[in-house]
DNA sequence: TATGATATCCTTTTT
DNA sequence: GGATATCATA
């Protein structure tokens, strides 16, 4: 028997080697779905298999990176030539091979979703519509709605009942934004995020040659996470599939949240319908967590209607209850949570990354971040996209874009007077009037600027900066084949003047912003380095040389999730349910489980909406390994305001015999933790709120510094924000000596300790490459920003 | 053109 | 409450 299958349960052996088969596996909450996924690619390449004729296709780069991981370990560097990655990444590689035959040219740059939002916001400009009526977030979204369900323009003008819904909506315009919207996209040879989708279907509609080259190529497609895929994403797979059907589908529908963003349950409730030789796999052991959890999880879960039928169970110990605590306000169960974890890792001798707090919304971090670091706890907060969000990385990542792309507007007039060379909105907008006028791209229009004779010496100056500004584009943007990716970054990062804006501006937040500019720098000398290590190990072809758009496209679909801080090994984890789908942790709490907010207000009027909530909690509940905590409160602030809170739903549906009775709140009993009389009456509860309300405020009011009780511990996720050892002065014109040497030991406040291993001179400044060792690995940092320390 | 003041909006968000 | 966007003003 092959070694693959060693270890497998039935369920999951069968899964795995029926792979000529349509299949859907159907994969309860921590029943091996990775395992199962990443064996049967490897038994396939065992089996003779060729790996470039596998797509492997998942939501994350996480995701498709510990895959590849997995299945390297299993049968070696065969792995590498699996066509595996996100949606989005692989089929935008797809599109730039395949750009002229839908009218764009390979630089094709990506739009992210401020770039749409900014679009969109000039058109409804243009048209003289009223932006409070047509708001950029509602109009995006709409758009992105279509494009997800594969409704051009054109169709979407055709259809009355869309339209009419518009004239509901007072946009009756909407139809026409969209088509200028799309419009508009194609004339700046870029494609926003769901136009990567969109225009994929395209491509394999209209150039049946391609589909069948593709179709030839891909002979098993698997997808992970089917449940959370759109319709546009689902035809994709269609279509790819079609000749052959060998497509296998791992998803729990029990584990949709995504329908908000356009992912369709449908789509694996009706996989037999669509495939109906398919064979269906349940895999419905539990290996993650206890009996009581699982059982809690299936309990909650059973309210749903709409559901494939399985029985999930864990033959593990039956482990402790859920434990359920309520508080007075937010404020109050951050610091019985905070407390109670601790007490919990240090009784059971863990690692505070065993632990994670989930809530259903961002903004309930803070007091539980306050709380924990009153009391020294450390711990890492995932939070959307905000490395990528952040001004200085949109701003150098538009320059980069302009050099690949000059066609990208969007880039453009986010470039041009960043930082601050008196290039105005009124230039600008003559340079977007001209633009338009030829119907050309603003980059070209700036030709025409410049060639009109100047009326004033104003204008004069204008055209001085505007000429300075594209001669500077122009020496970089021939510059970028010569020099190395870091090297053309850092030169657009310097020349711009991106770098010595903040430089001179002596803000914690600034050197923040350097730092950050520096760690995108160092994204690009990775990726070099790890491209030719590909290309050493035969990975990857010799002409295949890492080249700024391939780059580029990388780091457009990125999220914050890829790029795991390994300083962030010992640390509590706070972060969204939903961004918890995948994870697991021994111990588990789940704040805020009161109604209207766990459900969301936002979802409880509709079925479908309290369901997919009844999901995301599942989600939630089946993350803890051996402990399971859920609190909620009385009152809490929101939105700047004092609200009275009631437990969720959810906690009442969880059947009572897996719930730690002393803490059951249906009980009518007060959290023993607070020591709370039972009989207290109405005004007694009241006081006490308002007394807990005072007590908050003297609490945040700025006191006279007293000794901290706890120390701090010295690491937190923010920082990066935290000044440390201030740059040394600039000053110096010519290149100084470098102040570092070969072989000295030197400290930096993120990566730690290391050795200086080489050093280049620059123009105005030093490069160096230093060896932090096993963690971080080799660094190239600039020896006037980096904040190193000499040992 | 840069800055401070006021208005506005608040889910979730793998890409 | 707070982050972000737009506006008025020097």
């Amino acid at each position: 028997m092959s070694k693959i299958l060693e270890g497998l349960n039935p369920a999951q052996k069968e899964a795995v080697i029926n792979y000529t088969t349509p299949s859907l596996i159907i994969a309860g909450a921590g029943s091996g779905k990775t395992r199962v996924l990443t064996s049967r690619i490897a038994y396939m390449l065992e089996q003779g298999v060729r790996a470039d004729n596998i797509l492997a296709l998942t939501f994350t780069k996480k995701a498709a990176n510990e895959m590849r991981e997995r299945i390297d370990a299993m049968v070696g560097s065969a792995a590498r030539r699996i066509n595996m990655g996100t949606f989005h990444s692989i089929f935008s590689r797809i599109l730039r091979e395949n750009a002229e035959a839908i009218g764009y040219t390979r630089e094709y740059t990506i739009y992210e979703t401020t770039d749409s939002k900014n679009l969109i916001k000039t058109i409804v400009k243009e048209r003289n519509l009223d932006e409070d009526k047509y708001k950029p977030g509602l109009i995006q979204s709409r758009i992105s709605t279509a494009k997800n369900s594969l409704i051009t323009p054109g169709a979407y003008a055709a259809n009355a009942s869309l339209t009419g819904e518009d004239r509901e909506k007072m946009i009756p315009e909407f139809a026409n934004i969209y088509l200028e919207y799309c419009r508009r996209c194609k004339h700046n040879n870029a494609m926003d995020f769901d136009d990567l989708l969109l225009q994929t279907n395209i491509l394999l509609r209209d150039r049946p040659d391609i589909l069948l080259k593709y179709q030839d190529q891909f002979q098993y497609i698997l997808v992970d996470e089917y449940q959370d895929t759109n319709y546009a994403q689902y035809l994709i797979v269609r279509r790819l599939s079609h000749s052959h059907n060998r497509v296998c589908v791992v998803g729990d529908d029990a584990q949709s949240i995504y329908s908000f963003r356009g992912a369709k349950i449908e789509n694996i409730l009706s996989f037999k319908r669509d495939y109906p030789q398919a064979q269906v796999f349940k895999l419905e052991q539990n290996y993650r967590s206890t009996q009581t959890i699982v059982d809690a999880a299936n309990s909650v879960i059973k309210h749903n209607t709409r559901q494939m039928q399985k029985q999930c169970f864990s033959a593990a110990e039956q482990g402790d209850k859920i434990r359920i605590f309520k508080a007075y306000t937010d404020r109050e169960e951050a610091e019985l949570v905070v407390t109670d974890l601790r007490d919990r890792v240090r009784e059971g001798g863990d690692e505070w990354s065993e632990s994670a707090i989930l809530y259903r919304t961002n903004n309930q971090s803070l007091v539980l971040e306050e709380a924990l670091r009153r009391k020294g706890i450390p711990y890492k907060i995932y939070k959307g996209n905000s490395f990528y969000d952040h001004k200085e990385i949109k701003d150098l990542l538009g320059y980069i874009r302009l050099v690949v792309n000059p066609k990208d507007d969007e880039a453009f007039k986010r470039v041009i007077n960043t930082p601050a060379r008196g290039i105005g909105d009124t230039t600008v907008d003559r340079i977007a009037a001209i633009a338009q006028a030829a119907g050309c791209s603003m980059w070209e229009a700036i030709d025409t600027l410049v060639q009109q004779p100047p009326k004033d010496s104003v204008e004069k100056a204008i055209v001085k900066k505007v000429t300075d500004f594209v001669s500077f584009i122009r020496t970089v943007a021939t510059e970028r084949d010569i020099k190395s990716l870091y090297d053309f970054g850092l030169e657009l990062a310097t020349r711009s003047g991106l770098i010595t804006s903040y430089r001179v501006t002596n803000t914690p937040e600034a050197q923040s912003a350097i730092d950050n500019i520096e760690e995108l720098l160092n994204t690009m000398q990775e990726y070099t380095e790890r491209t030719e290590a590909e290309i050493r190990n035969g990975e990857r072809e010799e002409f295949e040389t890492p080249t700024v758009e391939e780059w580029l496209a990388n780091v457009m679909l990125m999220s914050d999730m890829d790029n795991e801080d390994p300083e962030s090994n010992n640390k509590v984890t706070l972060m969204t349910v939903h961004s918890a789908k995948g994870l697991e942790y021994k111990y588990v709490y789940i704040v805020g489980c009161e109604e209207n907010l766990f459900p969301s207000l936002m979802a409880i009027e509709s079925l479908e909406g309290v369901e997919e909530e009844r999901r995301l909690f599942y989600v939630a509940l089946t993350r803890a390994k051996k402990l399971a905590t859920l609190s909620c409160t009385d009152m809490r602030f929101r939105w700047g305001q004092m609200s009275f809170s009631t437990p969720s739903r959810f906690l009442s549906e969880i059947d009572s015999k897996y719930v730690e009775s002393d803490f059951d709140l249906r009980g009518a009993r007060r959290n023993r933790a607070l020591n709370i009389d039972e009989q207290e009456d109405a005004t007694t509860v009241m006081r006490r709120r308002y007394d807990v309300r005072f007590q908050e405020r003297k609490a945040t009011q700025p006191t006279a510094p007293k000794p901290q009780p706890q120390p701090q511990q010295p690491s937190y996720s923010v920082d990066r924000l935290k000044k440390v050892n201030t740059a040394p002065a600039s000053g110096s014109s010519n290149l100084a000596p470098c102040s570092y040497s070969v072989g000295q030991r030197v400290s930096h406040p993120k990566f730690g300790q290391g050795t200086i291993v080489a050093i280049e001179p620059l123009a105005t400044d030093h490069k160096l490459e230093v060896d932090f060792g096993a963690t971080y690995g080799k660094k190239t940092l600039l020896a006037k920003l980096a904040k190193l320390t000499v040992l």
